[in-house]
DNA sequence: CAGGCGTGGTA
DNA sequence: TTACCAAGCCT
């Protein structure tokens, strides 16, 4: 028996055309300028803002992208660099191992696509740390490729506009795919506007906490707006933070980025007084003093170093624990 | 495939 | 203050 196909809502002609012109227009005048978005920016730095930016506000990734651009401007230059420089050089952005992944992916490229970012879509998705809308993303704003760019910002376009509902599930639906490939304008040079605009529009205007429809282009041809704006049917389940095995890594990572030489393990995994005096002035004396603030029990802490020793963030020698 | 993975700003 | 949220990826 032929499964059900997935219902998607007919979609007028004329109102996707409108669509494209509002959204695009509206794009031409109020997007934000980017480094990344240079005409003269390179591919490499536009896969390093991708990375960056995954998970993480562009405000947060301005700053450590310019530092970053400066001193590894090709992927030659971060794929032999120091990974504890790299670690450190990511600061506080969030999710380490993307830096060890990006880290790795300039490797890659080195090795397989002579330093040179490639242009292709499946080549850039066999790359450590790009996944689907990464690959898609550099193939489209680097290249001017034709390719459907799914992030969050545009699935809650599409499902306000078109679907008239709030976003809700987590995972990408196929259902969703079909529809943003079946928005895109043929023309590709549009295409490639359309996927920038879509996302900006999400990302500026309709925003998911307080959306501000009165400055939206295509308001009139909201389906969300015309049902009154229906909250989402079911309410995400938040993810918490405050005493979690991540909240952990987090302050350990943080003790190693500020640490100069080897941490004794003790020190990490321990509840104790320490003589803090033998970290030396430049040592991590206030973010040992964070961790130990956390009161978290020595056996979550003892599982962060491993997790983090096994995660390739940390590596265990002699003296203690250090960055890679 | 649901859950794990950092961090800080905002409502 | 707590909880959500921010250009996802990987297992």
């Amino acid at each position: 028996m032929t499964p059900a196909p997935t219902p998607v809502a007919d979609l007028d002609p004329q109102v996707i055309a409108r669509l494209h012109r509002h959204i695009t227009e509206w794009f031409a005048t109020a997007q934000r300028d980017l480094p990344w978005r240079a005409a003269d920016c390179s591919p490499w730095g536009v896969l390093v803002s991708e990375i960056m930016l995954q998970q993480t506000p562009v405000v947060r990734v301005l700053p450590r992208w310019l530092d970053w651009m400066r001193r590894w401007p090709t992927p030659a230059d971060l794929a032999q660099a120091p990974t504890a420089d790299v670690l450190r050089a990511w600061e506080r952005l969030g999710y380490p191992r993307r830096a060890l992944r990006l880290q790795a992916a300039a490797q890659a490229i080195v090795e397989r696509h002579a330093g040179q970012v490639p242009p292709d879509h499946s080549a850039l998705l066999a790359l450590p740390g790009v996944g689907s809308y990464t690959a898609a993303a550099v193939a489209v704003f680097a290249f001017g490729d034709r390719q459907t760019v799914i992030d969050t910002n545009i699935r809650r376009v599409h499902a306000r506009v078109i679907s008239g509902v709030a976003l809700r599930g987590k995972s990408l639906t196929a259902a969703e795919t079909r529809l943003a490939e079946r928005l895109m304008p043929k023309d590709r040079a549009l295409s490639v506007r359309w996927n920038q605009a879509v996302m900006e529009l999400g990302a500026l205007i309709c925003t998911a906490r307080s959306p501000k429809c009165a400055e939206c282009p295509v308001a009139a041809d909201c389906a969300w707006l015309a049902a009154g704006s229906p909250p989402p049917e079911m309410a995400p389940r938040g993810q918490a933070w405050h005493g979690t095995d991540r909240q952990v890594r987090g302050a350990v990572m943080a003790v190693l980025r500020a640490a100069d030489v080897a941490v004794p393990e003790q020190w990490l995994t321990v509840a104790q007084e320490i003589s803090l005096d033998d970290a030396g002035s430049t040592g991590p004396v206030k973010q040992l003093e964070k961790l130990l603030s956390l009161d978290a029990p020595p056996d979550q802490r003892r599982r962060a170093v491993d997790g983090l020793v096994s995660d390739g963030l940390a590596i265990r020698t002699d003296s203690g624990i250090r960055l890679p």
